[in-house]
DNA sequence: ATCCCCACCTGGCCGC
DNA sequence: TGCGGCCAGGTGGGGA
């Protein structure tokens, strides 16, 4: 489900209710979820205080008291939902609910049908753990720009979309907002990346336009409140907007939206994902 | 090293 | 109503 403004709007969520809270009992499905909870898990996180929550690319983290951060990644379908207290006293797990942290005024739940989210929790520096360790820059960081999206790209053949999905060139981008972006670029999504860089390794203009339409697409995500498919909502249980201003994402066969074109948009196969795209505008 | 592809799951929808 | 087939926001790990 969640590709980074969706996480960035559950870690808003849950910013505001967990933090300075201790996580008294945590309730366990039992069921598996990408990979088994780690045996440690619960013994770890039980009576520690919640002292923050963050963001890194797809993943969330909660920084706990004693130097622990739980990092939990919500996989396709994973959601958390933060309980009323009334709410909380009369829960009873419900399917999917596979972690419930009880933080003693009320319950916050993570729920995941398809089960390929996943939590670990780490003594080290997060940014250290292996499963971040090697994610590319945020896309709307400083690190984040042409220079180093070139640098990446030059002298490579593989397709611009393929290279976008990679977490190591940058991190948070999924298949919605890359299929968004490179139609906002006007760029095709068969492009080999080498073209979008001078053979000198300064990028073009249209690097530096799909850069900019990245962050933008970000940012106006971020400020909706994600995309809601499905059943995404925030922490709170609220809706995301951004789903609204699709313009290639979901709409194989329907009309290009941009003036003067009647070209149907067109969804093709890449690394066994879809990619949605207008054949006319996206060169 | 680099890149591609499979596997991991459940559920919703569509056509028969 | 039921059943099979297809599709879905991700990514670690194995193999080419």
């Amino acid at each position: 489900m969640p590709e980074l403004p969706e996480v960035e709007t559950v870690k808003r969520g849950l910013e505001g209710s967990i933090v300075n809270k201790k996580i008294e009992k945590i309730y366990l499905s039992g069921l598996s979820l990408r990979f088994p909870l780690p045996d440690n898990f619960t013994s770890m996180a039980i009576n520690k205080k919640i002292l923050s929550v963050s963001r890194r690319a797809k993943y969330l983290l909660i920084g706990l008291s004693g130097n622990l951060t739980i990092i939990s990644h919500l996989g396709m379908s994973g959601s958390y939902r933060v309980l009323s207290s009334s709410e909380s006293k009369n829960y009873t797990p419900a399917k999917h609910d596979h972690l419930i942290f009880d933080l003693s005024d009320f319950k916050v739940v993570y729920n995941d049908p398809r089960r390929f989210g996943y939590m670990v929790i780490t003594t080290k520096s997060p940014e250290d753990h292996k499963l971040l360790a090697s994610l590319g820059p945020e896309p709307m960081s400083n690190s984040f720009n042409e220079e180093v999206l070139a640098k990446s790209f030059l002298g490579k053949d593989r397709p611009i979309k393929n290279a976008l999905l990679d977490q190591t060139i940058v991190s948070g981008l999924g298949n919605i907002y890359v299929c968004e972006a490179l139609f906002r670029s006007k760029i095709n999504p068969k492009k080999k990346v080498k073209r979008l860089v001078y053979a000198n390794g300064s990028p073009k203009d249209s690097l530096i336009l799909l850069k900019n339409k990245i962050n933008q697409i970000i940012r106006d995500s971020i400020a909706l409140g994600g995309s809601s498919l499905k059943d995404f909502s925030s922490a709170e249980g609220k809706m995301g907007y951004f789903q609204n201003t699709f313009r290639v994402y979901g709409r194989e066969g329907e009309n290009c939206i941009s003036e003067n074109c009647n070209e149907k948009i067109k969804r093709l196969i890449q690394s066994g994902r879809s990619t949605f795209y207008c054949p006319k505008c996206q060169k």
